[in-house]
DNA sequence: ATCAATGCAAATAATTTGCAAAAAG
DNA sequence: CTTTTTGCAAATTATTTGCATTGAT
C-alpha cells in the first residue's frame, strides 16, 4: 500500500523529469489525493479534495493535471454518457478490469473477466489491428430490484436513474 | 432492405401511437435519414442531412427526436470520449456488435465476437446483476501503420489522432 | 378545439484558454 | 535569470430549455 504509493510517486516524478515539467505544490496535492483514493471521482470532486491539501488549487490546474496522470497510465477516464466524466485510479493496479453500471441504483462495480481477452484479441487481430486498450461496460439491473422492487444500494430519496 | 425500412417505420409509428405522440414532417425527415444511412453520425450531421429533406428541421428538433429513436432501440449512442456523441443506426440489425477505434486514423470499425457473451453473462450474474446491454470498445493500431509508418485510411493532411 | 411539436434565441454547464503574475530550477 | 505553472475570468461548445406560435388529430 505505502509501497505502491511510493511507486506512483516515482512514476510521476520520472514522467515530469523526462518531459522537463516541474513538481509544484498543486500537482503534489492533486496527485496525493489521486494516489490515496480507490474510488471513481469527477474532476470537480478531485478539485474539492485537492483543495483541502492546498487551498490554492484551482479547477484549471485540476483539468491541466488530469491528462498528465492519464498519460502515465495512473488514471483512466470513464465515460458513461453523462455530461461529466469519471476518473478511475484503480486502473493502476488492475489494468484490465471492466465495469457494470446498475440501472436501478447507479452503482458502478468493477469486475474482471479473463475469458474475454483472447477471443477479442484474435478477432481484432484478424481485422488487421493490434489491441491497445479495452473498455467494456455492462449496463445491468439488480436481481434484488427485480424481485423486491427496491435496490438496497439506491440512495433513498433519489429517483431511479434510467440510462 | 426496403422491407427492413418498412419495419423501422412500423416500429416508429407504433411507438408514437402508443405514447400519443404525433408524426410530423420533421420527425419524418429525421427518421428517414436515420433509417437510410448505415454510417455513424453526429447530431449535427443528422441535422444537416435532415434539413435537405425538410428545410424547416431545427437542431432542437433533432436533439428532441434522437432520444425517441434511442428509446425504441433503432439507434444507439456511442461515446468515445470526444466532446460530441456519435449515433449508430446499425444496432438495429446487429444489436451485439462491438467497436474498434484506430489510434492512427480514427476509423471506427464494427465487429462481432460471439465468444465473449457467455463469460460476461456468467460473471455479471455471479455479481447479482442481469445484463441489460453491453458496450465494448477497443482502441487499437493498424498493423499497416506500425510496419509502413502510414495508415492507408488516414485522410491526408489530417494529423494523427491520439487518444 | 385541444394539446403536442416546432423554431428561435437564450440558458446551461463541463471543460478550455489567454494572460499577467508567481514559482521552480 | 529563464521557462513553466498558476489562478482568474472570459471563452468555448454541445446540448437543453422557455416560450409564443404552428400544426396534428
Amino acid at each position: 500500500m505505502g509501497v505502491l504509493r511510493r511507486q506512483y510517486w516515482d512514476q510521476f516524478n520520472d514522467f515530469l523529469a523526462r518531459k522537463r515539467l516541474r513538481m509544484t505544490a498543486q500537482r503534489q496535492a492533486i496527485a496525493d489525493v489521486v494516489f490515496r483514493t480507490n474510488q471513481h471521482f469527477t474532476a470537480d470532486q478531485l478539485w474539492a479534495w485537492s483543495r483541502r491539501r492546498a487551498k490554492s488549487v484551482s479547477r484549471a490546474t485540476v483539468y491541466r493535471t488530469l491528462p498528465l496522470l492519464i498519460e502515465i497510465g495512473l488514471v483512466r477516464e470513464l465515460d458513461f454518457g453523462k455530461d461529466y466524466k469519471l476518473y478511475d485510479p484503480n486502473y493502476i493496479d488492475r489494468p484490465d478490469h471492466n465495469h457494470v453500471i446498475c440501472l436501478d441504483c447507479g452503482r458502478i462495480l468493477e469486475f474482471d473477466c479473463p475469458g474475454i481477452e483472447s477471443p477479442i484479441g484474435q478477432t481484432v487481430r484478424r481485422l488487421g489491428f493490434s489491441v491497445n486498450a479495452r473498455r467494456l461496460q455492462i449496463t445491468a439491473t439488480c436481481e434484488q430490484f427485480r424481485t423486491t422492487g427496491a435496490c438496497p444500494h439506491r440512495p433513498p430519496g433519489r429517483p431511479v436513474p434510467r440510462s
